[in-house]
RNA sequence: GGCCCAUUCGUCUAUCGGUUAGGACGCAAGAUUUUCAUUCUUGAAAGAGGGGUUCGAUUCCCCUAUGGGCUACCA
């Protein structure tokens, strides 16, 4: 077989948001074609009318470039396979259909869901098959003129694909390496429905990914039962020499009890489902996303590329290069992963730290601006350099730097009990004093005179800090006192001494 | 029910027959700090069970159990 280059998809159905699983899915895809010099094909997989969802499609791009994830070609990227949508591909499905039924490797049947139905009840464990497509109403059982006629009166019908009991179909899995499963625990998947003239996924599927040449297929875990319907649709098809490599990913779970985790877990779980918030719009109902939460992209991707991948050492901070450069399949682990919040914050804890303080100023300003507190932007810069190291979000900040900006409005019931002696005024007036004369207000100046101070009138260290903490931030924590000292300033400092005297009791 | 996939600390995972079973998150303790955090150090914490194969199995095979997926005219 020739070389060919390597070209993958990212086929999401437009139902809803993304969910995260699935933005895993597309991450390492990316990181795939990436690594091999590879296009990413974005196709949409609209073949089911009934589900549309207004909204998701542009959700879905918006998500991905968010995270840094870009497409080669694919629905709004341009390219040369298009269109990328499968509701625009109509005819071409019908031609592969018609190919199918002239090779007699599919069959027309006009069996209505009632009478499925029926069946489903009167046989026990029914599949449409081998066993029992003889049974049925359709053009194996029927002649070829009521096949016909039925058809010219307008009568719906499905084409099915005609499956050999009785071979076993093997499946090159990347991860798992080969899975066979007969064909007789196959049933006759509908290829084709006459309602509204699309393919269903499984051949909409294959015949696109051939079109798109397509070389390497790498999707969930919930399609490897389906997987041998679509290496025999590409026999069938005369395409196995050009068959795209399978990959099958372990699924993303729910932390805690059971099941995959879903679209419809939305914030239930007590963390997004959804890497963007989201607002149905037939409910009105709003589910939060991670980048509303205050994620970084690079966190998120960096924490999803380790769920269900490693890369074998104990590397575990890895940037967009470094996982293109590092991932590969065959790394990638069998079994689901539980989705772990708690590390996701870890992440964001690890990437917020690697933002320069402007860049994470920047953002805060925004929480800042929400406050209504004015502030130079300078003075948000110097602000986030003391507090960052402190926050896994940009949003927490505020609560770890709220004195820099405005005064504290009570004082901590707890941390005046401990820390505010009797002798507390006196002392603290007298400290006001000391600052009064300090000309220089520079960290290190207002602390070799404040702890001089402290020294020659022989009192207890402790106190008298812990003291003047509380009138600062009205709590006992913060940063170094004398940097609040220093960035508050002379007259800010003593009014909040003195505004702390005359309050506290 | 049937079929398929999987199974190492609570969680994500390393180990490709011989290791004191390693790392990370979380948790606990200690250190640092005038506070709270951060940080650092340390600790507790795992091979589902049973059979084989082998000089030797977490690692290979089988069975059981458990978990997960699929079983639509959804993807």
């Amino acid at each position: 077989m020739t070389e060919r280059k390597v070209r993958v998809r990212f086929a999401p159905s437009p139902t809803g948001p993304l969910h995260i699983g699935g933005v895993r899915t597309a991450l390492y895809n990316y990181l795939f074609a990436k690594q091999h010099g590879g296009d990413l094909i974005l196709r949409i997989e609209d073949t089911d009318s009934q589900r549309f969802v207004p909204g998701a499609e542009n959700y879905i791009i918006e998500a991905l470039t968010w995270l840094g994830i870009q497409f080669d070609e694919g629905v709004n990227f341009g390219g040369d396979c298009g269109p990328y949508r499968q509701s625009e591909r109509k005819e071409i499905y019908r031609q592969y259909v018609d190919q199918l039924l002239k090779d007699g490797l599919a069959y027309i049947a006009f069996d209505t869901p009632a009478e499925l139905e029926a069946k489903r009840n009167e046989i026990s464990n029914f599949q449409y098959d081998a066993s029992t497509r003889l049974l049925m109403r359709n053009s194996l059982t029927l002649s070829a003129e009521e096949t016909t006629r039925l058809i010219e009166e307008g009568n719906q019908y499905v084409v099915r694909i005609k499956i050999e009991p009785n071979e076993d179909v093997v499946v090159d899995d990347l991860i798992r390496g080969e899975v066979v499963i007969n064909s007789s625990v196959l049933d006759d998947k509908v290829l084709y429905k006459s309602a509204d003239n699309l393919p269903t996924y499984h051949l909409a599927n294959i015949v696109d990914d051939h079109l798109m040449e397509v070389t390497h297929v790498i999707r969930g875990e919930e399609w490897l039962p389906s997987a041998p319907l679509h290496v025999l649709l590409y026999r069938f098809l005369g395409w196995t020499e050009t068959m795209p490599r399978f990959a099958h990913l372990p699924l993303l779970l729910k932390p805690e009890g059971n099941g995959k985790l879903s679209k419809r877990d939305g914030d239930r779980l007590g963390f997004p489902v959804f890497p963007l918030e989201w607002q149905d719009p037939k409910t009105g109902d709003i589910s939060s996303g991670y980048r509303e939460a205050g994620y970084l992209p690079e966190a998120v991707v960096n924490f999803l590329a380790l769920l269900g991948w490693n890369p074998g050492n104990d590397q575990e901070i890895m940037s967009m290069e470094e996982l293109i450069k590092l991932f590969s399949l065959e790394r990638c682990s069998k079994s689901g992963a539980k989705f772990d919040y708690e590390k996701g914050k870890w992440f964001n804890h690890q990437y917020l730290q690697m933002r320069s303080n402007e860049d994470v100023a920047t953002m805060f300003a925004s929480v800042l601006a929400e406050k209504d507190i004015e502030a130079p932007f300078d003075y948000v810069v110097k602000v986030v350099g003391l507090v960052k190291e402190r926050v896994n979000f940009v949003k927490e900040l505020w609560d770890q730097s709220f004195f820099f900006f405005v005064a504290p409005t009570a004082y901590d019931e707890k941390t005046v009990k401990k820390r505010w002696k009797a002798e507390t005024p006196t002392q603290l007036t007298e400290l006001c004093e000391v600052l009064a004369g300090v000309e220089d207000f520079s960290v290190h100046n207002t602390e070799e005179i404040v702890k001089a101070w402290i020294e020659s009138k022989q009192y207890h260290l402790g106190n008298i800090m812990n003291a003047f903490r509380l009138a600062l931030v009205g709590e006992s924590k913060g940063p170094h006192i004398f940097e609040i000292v220093c960035a508050l300033g002379k007259d800010e400092t003593i009014e909040r001494i003195q505004k702390a005297v005359s309050t506290i009791q």
